[in-house]
DNA sequence: TCCTCATATCCAGAAATTACAATATAATGA
DNA sequence: TCATTATATTGTAATTTCTGGATATGAGGA
């Protein structure tokens, strides 16, 4: 928990989680991810039709954005759905974007809420 | 609740909010959003120090993705976050990018939870 | 009707992103 | 050391997105 955090600004993790998933094809290579299954780069490229480089550009922009993780075996690197730090970007986001009123401000100013 | 929905591909909603929010100017447009506030787009264009067109244009594509929701006044529109849509969002993406196991399978495979 | 204000749309240049081919790096085994 | 396999990086062209100026639209008021 950042001292810092007030509520107005997105988090880091937040504006990360935002940059990584920008992309029409990375979120087609998240749905790749569901249900915390593990893939190679190689494996994510064949089944996006897609070339080695493109992916691996990808996924490590996925990775950086903490929304994957990897571990390497051997010669191959295995990426997964990074579930703590997705939880903390989403949950960062709701509590941003879905505040009703601001903190210390509720029930006072010209805010709509609901 | 859509039938289609499996857990295996992000919703249109999640869609959409990911697109609308992929832009940085767009992400810091959001926090001037931030507890219900409303906002012209004149308000917006001064306070993002940005042309009038590409504020209306940003606000468009912030509504098109279901995160604000606008209400005509007079001469003037107001737009404000759409929390509902917002919230729906949120929830799809946790559904979808946090799921430990696919449904039905939990357990079984080659999965790695937790 | 004409004028004004707020917003939206159109257009063209600038900036960022994406893709692939080629090359480089890292790890392992012969 | 040399070859092999998997991944990462570089270079570049194509595409997309972003921005501001100009213009259009829409709603009221004089």
């Amino acid at each position: 928990m950042t001292m810092t955090a007030n509520g107005f600004e997105l988090s880091d993790e937040a504006r990360g989680f935002l940059k990584a998933m920008a992309s029409g094809t990375r979120q087609q290579i998240m749905e790749l991810f569901v249900g915390g299954v593990e893939l190679t780069v190689n494996e994510v490229a064949e089944r996006m039709s897609l070339a080695q480089s493109a992916t691996s550009t990808h996924l490590a922009t996925l990775r950086d954005g903490g929304v994957l993780t990897s571990r390497r075996e051997w010669k191959t690197v295995y990426y997964r759905a990074d579930s703590t730090r997705i939880g903390k970007a989403l949950s960062d986001l709701q509590v941003t974007l879905q505040a009703c009123c601001p903190p210390g401000d509720c029930g006072s100013g010209t805010s709509v809420c609901g």
